[in-house]
DNA sequence: CATATTTAAGACATCAATGTCTTAAATATA
DNA sequence: TATATTTAAGACATTGATGTCTTAAATATG
């Protein structure tokens, strides 16, 4: 896979977040519900969305009526940030091969044709905001079923 | 990565023995003297290379200057058979957040832009043959080092 | 036939990603 | 203050990819 699971369940967590906020007029949204919205593991997105709030994309609040939320509005999170937050930014900065030597002054043999398709994927993921991707009505659900 | 470690060992080995069957004129090349100059654990190598001769991409000979060999001409081996043999075609028909539910008729809020990316992608290993991608002077070391 | 070379097969180890579980800390409210 | 709610932190388990090692089978050559 191109992302790994976690950042795709920061992403579909963080777009759930958005709409939850539209949809519902809260600031908060507690992990279980977007864990079971999601159909992901409690703990386990717990742990991730700790990551995004140690990055300042998300913020979070103990206790009843507690839970997390964007720091900023939704159209001004690119989804770029919170696939550098989990996965980096190795993906869009490094050889198809691996090959550390390999560079625009000494180019394996897919280098150039590589760098221009993961310049394009690196700007699908800049272009996009958690606004831009926020489902706003329920033709499609984000937990997968 | 968006390759596995295995697939681009498996694409290098196969650029490696397309250039020594050139420059040296022999036909079947040992998995040791590949991995060693590619800098790949033998054994983990042989197990990669098994994958390739059982899909007919390679054949291997046993014995004294046996080896392994490309089964057909550099110019008619897509990058894209070894890639599909070691990784599989997941990569350029699924969803960018793994959703099973996602489609042409059912899209994802990223769908559209995801499948015009990996359509490209898919290209560029389909477009490339081992024959392109075949290093014709010593410029560029397969090895990473 | 004996020996050296080479791939095949499979057991086992290591590591990182993913997932589960328990306890602690913070907060709101009755 | 007591209780319920919620995130934080960390131990531990599981899984798949990666890597190591040993033995078996095939083949060439002296």
């Amino acid at each position: 896979m191109l992302l790994s699971k976690s950042c795709t369940y920061a992403v579909r967590a963080a777009l759930l977040i958005s709409k939850k906020k539209i949809d519902s007029g809260r600031n908060y949204i507690p992990v279980s519900e977007l864990a079971k919205e999601l159909d992901i593991s409690f703990h386990f997105l717990t742990k991730i969305l700790q990551k995004l709030t140690e990055s300042k994309i998300m913020n979070s609040f103990r206790g009843p009526n507690g839970g997390i939320t964007l720091t900023r509005s939704p159209e001004k999170i690119k989804i770029i940030e919170i696939v550098d937050a989990i996965d980096g930014m190795k993906l869009f900065e490094s050889c198809i091969f691996g090959l550390p030597t390999c560079s625009d002054d000494h180019p394996c043999p897919l280098h150039k044709q590589w760098k221009l398709q993961r310049i394009e994927i690196l700007k699908l993921f800049k272009t996009n905001t958690i606004h831009d991707l926020t489902i706003n009505d329920d033709e499609f659900n984000l937990s997968g079923k």
